[in-house]
DNA sequence: GGTCCGGGCCTA
DNA sequence: AGGCCCGGACCC
């Protein structure tokens, strides 16, 4: 029999399955990971499919050398999915393959955790002369039987603990233990009564086979006991659940909820656990001792099998874009393991992508929505303040003075405030503080981006290039401003104003591992207290304490150059927005703008998501953005910067000859650098590529083929489906 | 990605 | 002739 087996070689040169024979001595079945000789080395590989005979030359197949693990790594499915994501991505197939597998496994160190038990060994505790720290031990473990040796050494010292195993006083038992991840926190199980719109969501969801759902509900409006619910439903079927949440929303309170509710029958993948941790969870749910894997993006590929349902939620959030490396999108990707299990596939959120919304109204997705907020309270009034008008006020500070007074109001009432600062972007737009004008590309309608190192405005969509200027050209003022506020200034600003504990929460005092839960817990403890942060801040989490939300500077998120900036805008505040008034307590919104008429402050303010969605498709219509055409940037990468010329030349110049094919379908095609040039030493290049949605199937595996056929030594290239960032 | 191979060029 | 560096082909 023969085996084809992906090597394990990262190279894109190598990306092709490669045939070996089976001797008669190894039992080898698809999906076993095996070793192999390659060229005059020995490397690993993974078996993806078994055969009777190959076409290579049959006298040059060599031999498997052995077989890795006693378990095939890969099911049919994860097979199956790998070989889709190569091909709907332009993805290499190793590199697939190594998202389906923990990384303890890959780089072969895979310890298993031991744990010691130590256990008194006689019958009669000996008397021992001048060692009463022996017989205290002794005693210990007679009156507390079989004691964990780390334990027992918080007790007694290791001499002792040795002296007494030589003189086989006590005996040791080891046991293979599993690095189950602590919740640190602790909930109390309540009895949840679902309303009428969350049960009809849970009965049309489960009694459903391969559909996508999606689920629009308010914030604070129950989406989790949906979930919940449903996963129950799907256990007692004798199925398996996976659930998808951003990374930076899988706090500890989610964790707990679904420990409270499950038990061990939930297993979670994260970055931050350990790699033993993630090992050992991995296992849980292979060898099945868990049925519902709980993580982020790549929680996707869980070895999971029969499941009874897939949930994304927040499935708006930009993370289930990967941005590097295997580049693929977690929704497609859940659709089609969806499909593989005949289940259904939920997306969850409060403001749904306009592009899933888009597929709601075409019919492809069934909506189910929760209006109602599960504390029957209303959502928090959004005030929104013209920040233009503040300076003719003769204020010109960084907060309005609408925000100092609710923040008076939140202390003096000894209630909490969250300042959120939109700090995405930093190199970003520029803009008059007269009269609010932002420049923006002729051809785009996006925001163009100021690149400091050739003193000029860029289009980081058709790279045309503008002059700057130092007097608005609308108003004539000379106040322009660059960029944003960033945390730390906000903070020495509220100091000045306030005397209250102020917490900061971003990604510089979040680094290590635990201070993000800290940062929180104290800021949940202290009132009156004021809580500073960027997104992190924005997701998830239940303050009951907190009625005010000052967003100081929402129009950062607006002149983002990405044709996306307005949604992602308007789901930001909607989130923000969402942190206040949590509990019996009324809550609050100002936000900030220079532009108060924009219509995503506007639907933002009256929470009205379907006048927004009504705008924005129509805006991305008109200017041919996605969902009406598909987006991909072909990218260049390489060392050597001529290398990397020349390839994208080549490229460049037959994707050119597909457009002669296909002319009215593509609505953009240019060759340029990349906002970000070089990279770590790596020169970078990119064809930005639009296409009608129509004939998009078949046009963008045709660009695939040209990549495949142009492929050159020292230079990568990938290629990236709606890509969420343009650097 | 690693390895081998061959061509080009330097050196004494 | 011998040594060494580099780019390209190939790996089943």
């Amino acid at each position: 029999m023969i085996a084809e087996v992906i090597v394990d070689v990262m190279s894109s040169t190598t990306d092709k399955i490669f045939d070996y024979s089976i001797p008669n001595n190894l039992v080898v079945e698809k999906g076993h990971r095996v070793v192999v000789e390659f060229g005059n080395r020995k490397v690993e590989g993974f078996v993806i499919n078994i055969k009777e005979t190959s076409t290579y030359d049959l006298d040059k197949l060599k031999d498997i050398i052995s077989v890795r693990d006693s378990q095939p790594l890969l099911s049919e499915n994860m097979l199956r999915l790998c070989f889709f994501m190569k091909k709907t991505f332009y993805l290499r197939q190793i590199d697939v393959i190594k998202l389906c597998l923990p990384p303890l496994i890959i780089n072969g160190k895979v310890k298993d955790k031991i744990v010691e038990y130590i256990s008194i060994n006689v019958d009669d505790i000996p008397c021992i002369k001048r060692a009463n720290k022996q017989v205290e031990l002794l005693l210990y473990l007679k009156e507390n039987g079989e004691v964990r040796k780390d334990q027992l050494l918080n007790k007694f010292s290791s001499t002792v603990l040795k002296t007494v195993l030589e003189k086989n006083f006590v005996k040791i038992r080891k046991v293979k233990e599993n690095r189950l991840p602590k919740s640190s926190f602790t909930l109390e199980k309540k009895q949840i009564t679902l309303n009428d719109q969350q049960q009809k969501a849970v009965d049309s969801i489960s009694n459903s086979r391969y559909a996508t759902y999606l689920l629009h509900g308010v914030t604070g409006s129950g989406k989790t006991e949906v979930y919940i619910e449903c996963i129950k439903k799907a256990l007692s079927r004798n199925k398996t659940a996976i659930m998808l949440v951003p990374e930076i929303s899988l706090t500890p309170q989610m964790f707990a909820r679904f420990r409270n509710a499950f038990g061990d029958t939930v297993a979670i993948l994260h970055s931050n656990l350990s790699q033993g941790e993630k090992f050992d969870e991995w296992n849980r749910l292979k060898n099945k001792e868990a049925k519902i894997a709980i993580g982020a993006r790549s929680c996707i590929f869980a070895p999971l099998e029969d499941i009874g349902i897939i949930i994304i939620d927040e499935e708006h959030d930009g993370s289930y874009y990967s941005e590097s490396n295997p580049r693929f999108h977690t929704h497609e990707v859940a659709k089609y393991l969806a499909f593989l299990n005949d289940c259904p596939l939920v997306l969850g959120s409060a403001t749904p992508s306009i592009e899933s919304f888009y597929l709601v109204k075409k019919g492809e997705y069934r909506l189910l929505t929760l209006t109602d907020r599960a504390n029957a309270k209303q959502l928090p009034n959004i005030e929104i303040v013209d920040m233009l008008l503040e300076p003719r006020k003769g204020n010109m500070n960084i907060f309005s003075y609408r925000l100092i007074a609710e923040l008076e109001n939140c202390i003096n009432n000894n209630n909490q405030a969250m300042i959120f600062i939109n700090r995405r972007g930093f190199s970003s737009f520029i803009m008059c503080t007269n009269c609010g004008y932002v420049p923006k590309c002729q051809d785009c309608d996006v925001s163009l981006v100021y690149h400091k190192e050739d003193d000029l405005l860029k289009c980081h969509y058709c790279s045309r290039r503008y002059k700057k200027f130092t007097k608005c050209p609308k108003c004539g003022s000379t106040s322009i401003r660059y960029g944003a506020v960033g945390t730390q200034r906000i903070v020495d600003e509220l100091k000045k104003l306030f005397n209250v504990p102020i917490f900061r929460l971003d990604n510089d005092v979040t680094r290590n591992k635990n201070s993000f839960g800290e940062i929180l817990e104290k800021f949940n403890k202290t009132s009156p207290a004021i809580l500073v942060g960027t997104q992190m801040i924005a997701k998830g989490h239940d303050f009951n304490k907190v009625t005010l939300v000052g967003i100081v500077d929402a129009d950062v998120s607006l002149h983002f150059s990405d044709y996306r900036a307005i949604e992602r805008t308007f789901q930001l505040i909607t989130q923000v927005a969402g942190r206040a008034g949590r509990s019996d307590k009324e809550g609050k919104v100002v936000l900030q703008t220079y532009f108060p008429r924009h219509f995503a402050y506007r639907y933002a303010s009256t929470y009205d998501y379907n006048a927004f969605y009504k705008r924005e498709i129509n805006l991305r219509e008109v200017t041919k953005f996605p969902p009406f055409v598909s987006m991909l940037r072909v990218l260049v990468i390489s060392q050597d910067s001529s290398k990397a010329e020349l390839a994208l030349k080549k490229l460049y110049d037959e994707i050119v000859k597909l457009k002669e094919i296909y002319t009215s379908d593509f609505v953009y095609l240019y060759p340029m650098k990349c906002p970000k040039k070089r990279i770590q030493g790596n020169y970078r290049y990119q064809i930005m590529i639009r296409i009608n949605k129509k004939n998009a199937p078949i046009i963008i595996p045709k660009i695939y083929d040209i990549c495949d056929s142009n492929k050159a030594n020292k230079v990568s290239i990938f290629v990236e489906n709606e890509p969420q960032n343009l650097s």
